[in-house]
DNA sequence: GGCGTAAAGGAAACCGGTGTCAGTGACAAG
DNA sequence: CTTGTCACTGACACCGGTTTCCTTTACGCC
């Protein structure tokens, strides 16, 4: 009425002619009130467009409904569909999603991190890979008291704190598909070094050669950094070998992208020259000519089941699914080796 | 000491010996204080690692410091860059981002949004196209009392509440590249009806085609939606027809993708036999082949230019830039036709 | 010495919710 | 009629900050 702004609790009671309390108690569904009561004062309610403010019910409660998405990921295919997975999950609950990318290699990302979990005390936290794979972020995320759960490619913590994809067992599938078409020499593109998830990449890549009884060779590895250019820079260093490799498996789709770049560039024809294998089934992949066999983890459906880790009510025990399967998407990068 | 929770300011004045309230000024850097006492409090702080609650604050301050970045924006490459361009500059500040992304589409959009801006009162929120081009968003914000800055492809609002592109100039200045290159039949893939930015870009390349004294002709304009697959099939319309258009400008990168991928599939050589321009620069357009011609709009320095719109003191007057000019990149994609 | 003034800082109220606990009235049992 | 129980509701303190207003102290000046 007189004042201009936010409706509050206070004018609801007056409204109402009920305490304070008693239009809390409506706003949480207790169970103890007269069906007359609360009718009146839903009725208020509605009339004055009344809604809880949320910083001063944080404040009574001793707790908030936020939760962080903390990351370090250059790639945005991924990230947003985190972020969409997450918001599925979020959107009919009273919990809101922070952002808050980090910057890898800033030496003060830790102090960063810790800044926002010491002044937000998020409820929750979902850690994207690479920074998930900071033991020390999921300790600060502990000591803080907030509730974190980590996305990995291989489960490196608890089920309760953990969404994790298979990328060795993926990867191993991966490349047996080029093995059965055919192909005996078969190049890596690595990822980065001091990636879990390039680490399990590079197992699974040989895993699959050791199941078919092909010695893993140092030369047909070459190491990239997730990155277009190191995919360019790293099929150079595997197409001037001879004989040249007749498949290469890329850690990544991005860096495949680079390889598909290069060969054509020195006049090889994908796939009947050289085989293409890449990883994430970003757009890319799809768009790209000739469309890429790849490997598609179930991004937004892990950040379903992070969010609903997160947020449950029923802690520990059933925490739900922790490992995500991926699937092989085969397109036409893929042939029998030209012999 | 007994409390295992967080600190407050309670804990700080107790141990300090004084009130809440110097505290309270020591946080806020009142300059009335005695030099030794504010020492004294710091160290204080120091010692037991008080860090204010941001919920007590904004509730005593009747304001917060969350930004809002509400989008429907189905382009990863744009989101992301919006989000880094904004947080690069709320890092140094005390203001949160929470993103918000709603279902374009979905009728219970404006309502979705509606709710996100009564219950959290946002500070400040930043609107994304195509849903800032919906005037009754940026009027629900004002009824909010919410800052608001609306990013797009031409200003529609004032330069206090807006950050655009010129994607008109931007499109002509790249379809008359083409034409400089020789072509006369271009063809044109539009972009999503009821969008600003396709009609923008649809004006942009009428008016090129105008300043060379070409005529418009409607068969050379095939509908798209944004999509891969829509600019797959606005290819296949334009390359059937006699003659076939020479170039052909895509109002966005993934359908010029999808018009390289049929053009391709017909065995046609870009761009031998079809010039190719784009618009956004997302990763695709240089990681294609051939690379894309395409325009790069300047996302993350508009987004840090909204930024600062929405949280700069002296509002009104000196709203910064709110006009920022696209550049044409020139890659492999464009060639004189071949005659 | 008395007094005005300014600097420094404290007490209490307030922001808008929630928790605790006590109080009310209706009704059944003793 | 008293008592106990139950369903329902309100008074009041509290969450952790800020604001308002007032008091205390120090100091300069006549």
């Amino acid at each position: 009425m007189k004042k201009s702004g936010q409706a509050t609790i206070n004018d609801v009671a007056r409204l109402a002619g009920v305490s304070k309390k008693t239009v809390s108690r409506v706003i949480n569904h207790s169970p103890l009130l007269n069906e007359e009561t609360r009718e009146r004062v839903e009725k208020v309610i509605a009339e004055i467009g009344y809604v809880p403010n949320p910083q001063a019910r944080a404040l009574a409660l001793r707790r908030n409904f936020l939760i962080g998405l903390i990351h370090d990921n250059p790639n945005p295919h991924t990230v947003l569909n985190v972020q969409q997975g997450l918001l599925e999950v979020l959107r009919d609950t009273e919990f809101e999603l922070i952002v808050h990318p980090v910057d890898r290699g800033s030496p003060t990302m830790l102090d960063d991190i810790r800044r926002f979990v010491e002044r937000q005390r998020p409820f929750g936290v979902m850690l994207l890979p690479p920074i998930s794979e900071n033991d020390s972020l999921a300790a600060l995320c502990a000591e803080y008291g907030a509730r974190y759960v980590r996305m990995g490619s291989a489960a490196f913590d608890d089920a309760e704190h953990m969404v994790a994809s298979n990328d060795r067992e993926a990867v191993r599938g991966a490349v047996t598909h080029l093995i059965e078409a055919g192909h005996r020499r078969i190049g890596l593109v690595l990822g980065p070094h001091g990636f879990r998830s390039a680490f399990e990449r590079q197992q699974g890549y040989e895993a699959a050669l050791h199941d078919a009884g092909i010695p893993v060779q140092r030369t047909l590895t070459a190491q990239g950094d997730y990155t277009f250019e190191s995919g360019m820079r790293a099929a150079e260093r595997l197409l001037d070998l001879s004989p040249r490799p007749t498949a290469v498996f890329s850690s990544n789709d991005t860096m495949a992208a680079g390889v598909l770049h290069t060969a054509r560039q020195r006049g090889l024809d994908i796939p009947r020259d050289l085989s293409i294998v890449g990883f994430d089934d970003t757009s890319i992949a799809s768009q790209i000519w000739p469309p890429l066999t790849t490997v598609r983890w179930p991004i937004a459906t892990m950040a379903r089941a992070a969010a609903l880790k997160l947020i449950d009510e029923e802690d520990a025990d059933d925490a739900g699914e922790s490992l995500f399967v991926s699937t092989l998407v085969r397109r036409a990068s893929v042939a029998a080796p030209a012999e």
